[in-house]
DNA sequence: GCCGTTTTCGGCCCGACTGTTTTCAGTCG
C-alpha cells in the first residue's frame, strides 16, 4: 500500500515548494492532495491500474501523473529534483514553532543555517538578531520552539490525553464561575493521537477560572496566563490551552476550535459559495454583513444547509458531501455494545478471575464476554496449554449454569504461527464459544507471508476474528505488512470479523481501516482486550475509532443480544 | 497545483497575535 508514502512525499514536496517561496496555492494543492492520499480507504495502486485517479478530489492531471509515476516506477523524478534545490535539515527546521518558510529561508541563506543544532548555537549567540527584523525577542522564541520540540511535541496516544483532558475539565467544570466547558480541537474529534489539549469555556468570571487553571496541582509551567487565554505545561509535558470565550459566540467558536482545519475551509467554501462568511464569531451574510448564528454549534451546520456531523467524522472526507445529502451515518454509541469479546483472565497474563471479570462487566451493564486467553506458544504471557484450555472451558461451562441473564464465552486469543498454522488442534478450537486469532511472532516477514499467514486463518472454520490486524503499537512498533484489502476481500468471503483492538497502543484496526472494512462488507469486533479489570473502560477508546470509522450499530458484532452474535459466527452455519 | 449552472481564467478560508514596525509581514490555529 503506497498511500501513505505518496502523502509523504506531498507533504515534503509542499514544504519545499514553501521554502523556495513558490506559489501559495500551488503548494496548498500539494498539501491537500497529500492529506487526501492519506485518508484515502482504496489502495492506490488498484486505482491507478484501473485509470481512476480522476475520481480523486485535488488530484488534477499533473498530480495524477505523478502518483501513476511512483506507483508504477517507484520514484518520482519531480521530487528528486526537487529535493535537490533545499539541505534536508532545513525542513526540520519549519518544525520550530515561530519558525515558519520565510524565516527559514532567511536563516539558510545569511546565516547557513540547515539544522536544528545550527539554529540553537546562532540563536544563543546572537546572530540572529543581527539579521533584519529579527531581533533577540524572535532568539528568544526559537530557543523556546527547539525546547518545546525536544520536550515532547510528538503526539500523545488519545488514551493518554484523554484521562488527562477530563481531569483537567472535571477541576474547572466544579466551579460556579464556568457554565460552558468543552474539549475542542483533536480530542473533541477523538483523533488516536493528540498534539495539545484545548479546553474551551465560557464564564462570568474568566480571571477566577485563569487562577484556577494555571494553579492545578498537574501544572508544572505557566507559559501564558492571560485575561481570557492561559496556557500551561503539564508535569508530563503535556500543552493544554484554556479559552475564556463570550457565550454569543461559544456554538461558532467551538465549532472553528474543534477543526479539522480541512473540514473548516471545506465549510468555509461551501459558505462563501451561498454568499455566506464563518469564523469563529458566528456566521454571516456576507454582503450585508449580518449575523446568523454563532450561540450553538448545530446552527452553523443548519445555515449551510447540512445535517449535523459530528466532531469524529470532521476530516473533510466526504461527511459534507453526505451531510448535503442527509445521508450522515447514525454512528455507533457506547451504549449500543452488549459486551467484551476479548479479555484475558488470570489463566493467563490477566490479572482478574474469570468470575471478577463477570462482575465488572455486569456493572457496565454488559451481557456477555468472551474470555480470550493467550495460547500454548505465547510462553511468555503464559499460553494456556491443551489440558489447561480444556479445563478453562469446563469451568466456564459451570459457571454459566450459576449465571442469569449473562453469558460467558469460552474464547482463545490462538496464536497464529510462524508457518500460518494455529497454535491447537481444529478439534480443540471446535470445542470453543469463539476463538480470535492473532499474529504475535515473525513480525519481520514479508508481505506475501503475514498476508498468507492471516488469509489462512480466515479460511479456518473456527477461526472468528483476526485480532489487532495490523499488529502495530503507536509509538512504539510500526505495523507489520500486510495486504489489508486482500485480507478483508477474504474475510468477507470466509465470513471472518476483524477486531478493533481498544489497547490505546493498538487501536487497529484504526479508523480509516475500519471504514474500509465497512465498505468491503466486513463486520467488526470489539475487544478491549483488557488484561485487568480497569482495562475494561478501554472500551471507550475502542468507540472512537470505530465513530471515526463511520461505523454504525449495525456494523459492529457485539451490539448484537449473545444468541443472535453467535448465530452469526461460521461455525454455527 | 486544482477547479468550475456565476468562471476554462482567475479565483483559491479567516482572523488574531507577535515582533517589528509607524502600516505590515510572517506565523499560527
Amino acid at each position: 500500500m503506497k498511500n501513505r508514502e505518496i502523502a509523504q512525499i506531498f507533504y515534503e514536496m509542499g514544504e519545499i515548494l514553501e521554502i523556495k517561496g513558490d506559489n501559495p496555492f500551488k503548494i496548498r494543492a500539494y498539501y491537500k492532495a497529500a492529506q487526501n492520499m492519506e485518508s484515502l480507504t482504496e489502495d492506490i495502486e488498484r486505482i491507478v491500474q484501473e485509470d481512476r485517479l480522476n475520481e480523486l478530489p485535488g488530484i488534477g492531471v499533473k498530480l495524477a501523473l505523478k502518483i501513476k509515476e511512483y506507483v508504477t516506477t517507484g520514484k518520482l523524478r519531480a521530487y528528486e529534483k526537487l529535493k535537490k534545490k533545499v539541505p534536508s535539515g532545513l525542513i526540520k527546521i519549519l518544525s520550530v514553532p515561530g519558525v515558519g518558510p520565510k524565516t527559514a529561508k532567511l536563516l539558510y541563506e545569511e546565516l547557513k543555517i540547515d539544522s536544528i543544532e545550527k539554529l540553537k548555537k546562532a540563536a544563543k549567540e546572537h546572530k540572529i538578531s543581527q539579521l533584519p527584523h529579527l531581533k533577540e525577542k524572535t532568539e528568544e522564541n526559537i530557543l523556546r520552539g527547539i525546547e518545546i520540540i525536544k520536550r515532547g511535541m510528538e503526539r500523545m496516544p488519545l488514551g493518554v490525553a484523554l484521562p488527562l483532558a477530563n481531569e483537567i475539565v472535571g477541576a474547572l467544570k466544579k466551579l460556579p464561575e464556568v457554565k460552558e466547558i468543552n474539549p475542542a480541537g483533536s480530542l473533541r474529534r477523538k483523533k488516536e493521537t493528540i498534539g495539545d489539549i484545548d479546553i474551551l469555556i465560557t464564564s462570568t468570571r474568566p480571571a477566577k477560572v485563569m487562577d484556577v487553571f494555571t494553579n492545578l496541582p498537574c501544572v508544572s509551567q505557566v507559559i501564558a496566563h492571560g485575561e481570557t487565554k492561559s496556557s500551561i505545561l503539564t508535569k508530563e509535558g503535556i500543552h493544554v490551552d484554556v479559552r475564556v470565550l463570550n457565550p454569543r459566540n461559544y456554538g461558532a467558536a467551538l465549532q472553528y476550535f474543534t477543526g479539522s482545519k480541512e473540514h473548516n475551509i471545506a465549510l468555509r467554501t461551501l459558505a462563501l459559495k451561498k454568499g455566506l462568511k464563518i469564523s469563529e464569531y458566528g456566521i454571516f451574510n456576507k454582503r450585508s454583513g449580518k449575523r446568523l448564528a454563532g450561540e450553538k454549534e448545530e446552527d452553523i451546520y443548519k445555515i449551510l444547509g447540512l445535517s449535523y456531523i459530528e466532531p469524529e467524522l470532521r476530516e473533510n472526507q466526504g461527511e459534507i458531501e453526505a451531510a448535503k445529502a442527509n445521508r450522515l451515518p447514525k454512528l455507533i454509541e457506547e451504549s449500543d455494545i452488549r459486551g467484551d469479546l476479548h479479555i484475558h483472565s488470570n489463566w493467563s497474563d490477566g490479572s482478574a478471575s474469570i468470575e471478577k471479570i463477570v462482575e465488572a462487566a455486569r456493572k457496565r451493564g454488559w451481557e456477555y464476554v468472551a474470555i480470550c486467553d493467550h495460547s500454548k506458544s505465547l510462553k511468555i504471557a503464559g499460553g494456556l496449554s491443551d489440558k489447561e484450555l480444556k479445563e478453562q472451558i469446563k469451568e466456564i461451562r459451570k459457571l454459566n449454569k450459576r449465571l442469569k441473564g449473562f453469558r460467558v464465552l469460552a474464547g482463545i486469543e490462538v496464536d497464529i504461527l510462524k508457518d500460518g498454522t494455529l497454535d491447537y488442534s481444529d478439534e480443540l478450537l471446535r470445542q470453543l464459544d469463539f476463538v480470535v486469532a492473532a499474529i504475535h511472532s515473525g513480525f519481520k516477514q514479508s508481505r506475501e507471508q503475514i498476508t498468507k499467514r492471516i488469509v489462512k486463518a480466515c479460511e479456518n472454520r473456527w477461526v472468528d476474528v483476526i485480532a489487532h490486524p495490523t499488529g502495530r503499537l503507536l509509538g512504539e512498533r510500526a505495523p507489520y505488512e500486510v495486504d489489508l484489502d486482500k485480507v478483508i476481500k477474504v474475510a468477507k468471503h470466509t465470513g471472518t470479523f476483524l477486531e478493533i483492538n481498544a489497547y490505546p497502543k493498538r487501536l487497529d484496526l484504526n479508523d480509516i481501516h475500519s471504514r474500509k472494512a465497512k465498505e468491503g462488507g466486513v463486520k467488526i469486533s470489539i475487544g478491549t482486550d483488557a488484561h485487568t479489570l480497569d482495562q475494561l473502560d478501554y472500551m471507550t477508546i475502542a468507540l472512537t475509532a470505530a465513530r471515526r470509522g463511520w461505523l454504525e450499530k449495525k456494523d459492529v458484532l457485539n451490539t448484537l443480544p449473545v444468541d443472535r452474535l453467535l448465530k452469526k459466527l461460521k461455525r454455527n452455519k
